[in-house]
Parts: C-alpha cells; sequence; structure tokens
DNA sequence: CAAATATATTGAACACTGTTCAAAAAACAG
DNA sequence: CTGTTTTTTGAACAGTGTTCAATATATTTG
C-alpha cells in the first residue's frame, strides 16, 4: 500500500528529526534509543519497527548533515575568487562546520557502524564530501595549468587526511590548545598544502 | 608507610596490566570494570580504591603504550640510512604499531578523558610521540642544510595530523578499502610532505 | 595469645544502556 | 458492531559505571 509507505517514511522521519537533533545539541554521547523515543513521541520499543537498531538510524542521519554541511560551505564561499583562494576558504568552512558541531564530527569520522551496513555506505558519503567541494576549483587550477591533475589528486589526498587528524587532535584532546591556534594550524596546512 | 605504598602500587599494578592486555587484545570496547576486575583478580568494586573511575585507569596505560610504541618503531629502524630515508621508516613504523592495535589508537586518539585530568596530561604524551621519534632525524636534515628549522617545523606538524587522519579513517572508516591501497596512500603522504 | 582497632575487599543496589517479545491498543475490514 | 490485522507498548534481560554499608582480613594493643 502507498498509504502505509507514506506514514512509514512519516514516522521514521519523527525518529531521525529527533536523533538529529540530539547529535546537534548534546553531542554523540547524549543519543539513546529512551532519549530518541521521548523526543519523537513514542516509546522505545516503537523504534525497533522502523529500524533495525539505534545505530542503524543514527547513520541514516549522515546524509541530511552531509547536505547541511555542503550547503554551510557554499554559502561561506560565494563570493570568493575560484581557485586556491576559494579553495582555502571551502577547507576552512568546511572545518567550521564540524568544529560548531562536534558531534557531527565523531559520526562522520569515529563512531563504529553496526555491522556490515553497505547500505548506506557512510564512508563514501563522508570522505567524497571535501573532494566534492573543492572539486571545481582544484578543476580551475588545472585548467588554469597552476597544477597537473595528477598533482591534484595527491593534493586533494593529503588536504583530507590532515584536516581531518587535525579536527581529530584539536576536537578529541584539545590540540592544540586553544581555537587561535587552531586555526594558526590550519591556515599552515592549508597553504603548505596548496604551495608549489 | 613505605610497605603500604609499596603494596598500593603492586594492586594498581594488577588493574593496569589486566586493562593493558584486554585494549591489546579485545579492544577498547571490551575494557569494563567488571571485566577488568575479573582479569586482576579482584571485584569490580576494589576497583574504586584504587583509581577515582575507570576513565582514570584506562588513561594510566597511556603512558606504557607510548613507551612500548617507541620502542617498536626504533627497533623496526634500526641501520636505516638517517635522514629522509629513516623518517619515512619511522613514520610507517608508528603507523603499523598502530595498526596492529587499532585499541590502543582509540586510547590515544579517540576516547574522551574523564574531566580535567590534567595530571596525566594524555594529550602531551600522545601528540610528542612522534615528534619524538623524528627528532633526531630532522635535526639531521637541518644540520645537512636541506630544510631550515622553520621548514621542519611546518613538516613535522603537517606529518603528524596527516598520519593522524590516514589512521582515523582507515581504522574507523576503512577508508583506502585495502591494507595495500593505505600503505600506498601512506607513501605517497609521506614522500610528499618530506619532498621540497 | 586474645581482644580491639584499622584497613581491604566485597556484593547488593541504583540508574543507566540496547534489545526482544508477548500483551495491549489502535486501525481497518466485513 | 464484530473479527482481524497492524502498531504501539511496557516488562524483562543482560549489560554498563558507580556508591556504600557490610564483611573479611591485617595490624595494633592489652
Amino acid at each position: 500500500m502507498n498509504k502505509k509507505e507514506i506514514q512509514e517514511q512519516r514516522v521514521k522521519g519523527y525518529f531521525i528529526e529527533a536523533t538529529k537533533e540530539i547529535l546537534k545539541s548534546e553531542g554523540l554521547k547524549s543519543v539513546s534509543v529512551r532519549n530518541i523515543a521521548d523526543r519523537a513521541g513514542y516509546s522505545f520499543a516503537t523504534l525497533y519497527n522502523y529500524f533495525k537498531d539505534v545505530k542503524d538510524l543514527v547513520f541514516l542521519c549522515v546524509k541530511d548533515f552531509r547536505a547541511e554541511c555542503s550547503e554551510y560551505v557554499t554559502a561561506h564561499t560565494a563570493g570568493v575568487t575560484p581557485g586556491n583562494r576559494r579553495l582555502k576558504a571551502t577547507v576552512l568552512a568546511y572545518m567550521e562546520y564540524f568544529i560548531q558541531y562536534p558531534g557531527i564530527f565523531e559520526l562522520f569520522f569515529v563512531e563504529k557502524l553496526s555491522e556490515v551496513d553497505n547500505k548506506g555506505n557512510t564512508t563514501g558519503l563522508v570522505t567524497s564530501l571535501l573532494t566534492e567541494l573543492c572539486a571545481a576549483d582544484w578543476k580551475y587550477c588545472i585548467d588554469k595549468r597552476m597544477l597537473t591533475a595528477r598533482e591534484a589528486t595527491l593534493k586533494q589526498a593529503a588536504l583530507l587526511y590532515s584536516i581531518t587528524g587535525l579536527l581529530t587532535l584539536y576536537l578529541n584532546r584539545r590540540y592544540p590548545e586553544s581555537y587561535s591556534a587552531f586555526l594558526k594550524q590550519a591556515g599552515q596546512l592549508i597553504d603548505g598544502q596548496l604551495k608549489n
């Protein structure tokens, strides 16, 4: 039945929305079956009629947050000169988003998936985001003969790993100790990767 | 009394040893108060007479693992030509150690500390390890006029972030998908950072 | 050595976690 | 309204970390 499917999607949406709210406000540590269900207005047991387990539900949020992060970055880099300038602005905005929502960083890069969740393919969604956001500017640099395609691929990978590492250390270990020091490191990192 | 202190350190050692065993074999997910106490031969309640909470105990393992990792790396880079060659070998051995013990990577870079645990200063122990292991070779490169001191500092930081990010993505998201692809990325990353 | 005191160890209890399942409630069909 | 199907639900179970009063073990004292 179509009606059933619509209603099912609606209820699923309530649970997903509740989970996203908790992730953005209190973070991953506060995400629990009872907590989600309370916010969604259902019993905790109802959750299991719509999702096979809580991890399944949690990782369904990745798609939405990916889109939100994408919008955040494009909104904060509108009007910046294409090429290296916008590349740097893009990466900085990307980091800003996760600094603002540490729970989403945890969800994207830290929290273990349940088991073979090849369906959602979280890894692909997560790792392709920065690549996608930078794609136009890498292409710009290649077209302007500032880089070869191979160099761009290498730099893009290096940038993804560096940024992920810096965010990991800052969010989990407060390293560097201050936000200004973090920003300085981020700047040096990006400049270092783009130079030459 | 000195006798009391010796005995206290002994019992503490039993708990720490038990925790380290679990971390190396089953990983962080299997570390629980009851699990540790069972292995140590005590009741779970006894643990709280020696440590303020389980996180306190867990992070006391960092010091030992740091030393172990250090030994692992120096043992696996003995006889390698100093400079860029040994720098690369050092970083690769450093990664190997965490690939071998993913639970220790989690402990070092992921697991949240309880509260202000400034006493143990986990962050310092963790972030200074790679720096320490590479120090002699950076110095070598500077002395040989291959790098300026400032360049070395920048490259050292970039390397720490890249390596941490690559390990994070590989251990938590299986990205890249195979170990051989991971090693290839690691090689490219190190070469890229060391070049020029 | 025996009694009194101090210390160490312990299990019960509490509040949480995720998950399952049979019973109750609601929706739908005839 | 009755009978059937679907949805929702709380009880229950096995886990988690932590606290605390009771017990068992050492140590000191008479």
